[in-house]
DNA sequence: CTGAAAGCGCTAACAT
DNA sequence: ATGTTAGCGCTTTCAG
């Protein structure tokens, strides 16, 4: 078969049906308010799945006004692994309502993300954090009808994983805590948020503040903090995520120090590697399709114009205990 | 701002500049063989600046019956980081040409790729490795003009990647290799292409074959096929990635074993906690960009009738010595 | 060199 | 209950 080989038009759908285009147009969009016969419905479907039709995305949008398609902006971060499941869950879970997912990575060689916003003609543009201002303003005149998540932070419950982290150290008899703060500027602000978390689970629980340090992806860097902490005697340490919590390990091993025994090490994310870790590595995970589901609810939600009704909530929180606590 | 917001079409942009849409179509889009005075064209680009005008997609590609979309399938592996920053260096590429990528991952919940490309209306469609024949016509019906790549493993190196590892190994006195296979069976063809390489080293440097054993991300597993190499007394072995190179050190740790002394690892990809491991993995990583740039040229020669000029060398691949061997 | 006009394939009033 | 018709915003002959 060419490549070039004609497309099926809903006008052939139609002739085969022996109907008109506008019915095959409402039969296939089952628009409500049109009572068409059992029988007709069925030889367009018919007729539809035998030419395989697919209605032209380009043409169906432009006279319909909005597209059905998702954007989701993935930031350049050095994402774990898991957050792909997550991708895939999300695009699932909105394909079920007829929505179409596709993402783009927005890396700093990449095209701005309102240009790839108007070069797909999405109607959503969802990013993990939000946007800021111009950004959004940008994406609104690029032709996106929503823009998510509203508000910083909103869905990804920051705080509460720190919550998790600390309380579950808190609750194996550690004191003294301390944060791993990744140093990529990128990330800062996410971390923060979770540090907030670590920091409220402390002055809950009565003890002082973590005790925060910086640590790049680079063993020395690692051995560094590992160091500020025990000086400060600290005895476990909330790790960003999995990978800075690798590092904290092998920033260990360079003071021939051990998990969990000299120190205490909590990640997030449960990445394939954390498991392989010398010890496995504690994490927090994400109960990912849940997540995902909850996600697409509030993205149908703002789109037929209601307000998002569902919360995110730290039931969706895990922690998985393995011996680096 | 409303989500509302009229959206500024070609036409406020002619009147703004006091031409007609044609003109605007033909400068926006430098149409060859039209000569349009040099002050015309400013004033129109200049309003377009101004009124921060963006073609409609939609109706863009309706007209001229192709869109400037390409679609790549991430297939639904666990693929590691470095993937995603090829995804961007590809997106980069293709952006030069004036062509905007998006990807889709590839679930098992995920719709069916003609599906998501007929919703984006993508003229091109890519993937890493290559398409089966339905999918591949499924494809065309769809709407796509271009599918790549049209061989299998054509453009990921697969065998170089092995060869690289086992000649490293070689290189440095080891005799007798083995091959960390992974047991996800998706990973297996790819597995088994860049096994191929291995093999081919092997034997024209006068060695055995290598003893060739699964493992998954699993410590005991992992341990299992430690303890199979060196029963068969296999000094080195080439991991299928660095995942799997982190099992495999893991397992040897179950047997009190250290690299590379008692056993000499390499792996592929370079992930970030490749460094981190104990010892640091020596792995295979590509050059990214390089490859990126090289896909980008043979897609934009194949949409444009030329045949892909450009062929993929070994030499976009590099060892990355660490102490692991 | 520029403008008028005819669609691209589809949806959605408006007729019938 | 189905068909007719007028666009959606853009590209692209074809005249001027």
């Amino acid at each position: 078969m060419t490549p070039a080989a004609k497309r099926v038009t809903s006008a052939d759908v139609a002739q085969a049906a022996g109907v008109s285009r506008t019915t095959v147009s409402f039969v296939l969009n089952d628009k409500p308010g049109y009572s068409i016969p059992e029988e007709t419905r069925r030889r367009i479907l018919e007729a539809a799945e035998r030419l395989d039709y697919r209605p032209r995305a380009s043409a169906r949008s432009l006279a319909a006004g909005r597209s059905d398609i998702v954007l989701l902006a993935v930031p350049d971060l050095p994402i774990g692994a898991g957050i792909s499941r997550f991708i895939e869950e999300l695009a699932g879970a909105l394909a079920g309502h007829g929505l179409t997912m596709v993402t783009h990575l927005a890396g700093a060689r990449g095209r701005p993300l309102p240009d790839v916003c108007a070069a797909v003609d999405a109607s959503v543009v969802i990013g993990f954090d939000s946007f800021d201002e111009d950004t959004v303003q940008a994406l609104y005149r690029a032709g996106a009808d929503v823009v998510l998540p509203a508000r910083a932070g909103a869905s990804l419950a920051l705080q509460p994983i720190g919550r998790l982290q600390a309380d579950h150290l808190i609750g194996r008899g550690h004191r003294r805590l301390g944060y791993a703060m990744p140093e990529h500027p990128d990330l800062r602000s996410m971390a923060e948020a979770r540090l907030d978390g670590v920091v409220e689970a402390c002055l809950d629980a009565g003890l002082e503040r973590p005790v925060v340090l910086s640590t790049s992806l680079e063993i020395a860097r690692a051995a560094q903090a590992v160091a500020g902490w025990t000086e400060r005697s600290v005895t476990g340490v909330c790790a960003f995520n999995d990978e800075t919590a690798i590092a904290v390990l092998a920033g260990m091993r360079e003071h021939g120090l051990a998990a969990p025994g000299d120190l205490a090490v909590v990640g997030v994310d449960d990445i394939p590697t954390a498991r392989l870790a010398a010890p496995p590595i504690t994490t927090v995970c994400f109960d990912l399709p849940e997540v995902a589901r909850h996600r697409a609810e509030e993205i149908v939600a703002v789109l037929s114009g209601r307000e998002s009704p569902v919360a995110f909530t730290s039931a969706l929180l895990q922690v998985v205990p393995r011996s680096s606590t």
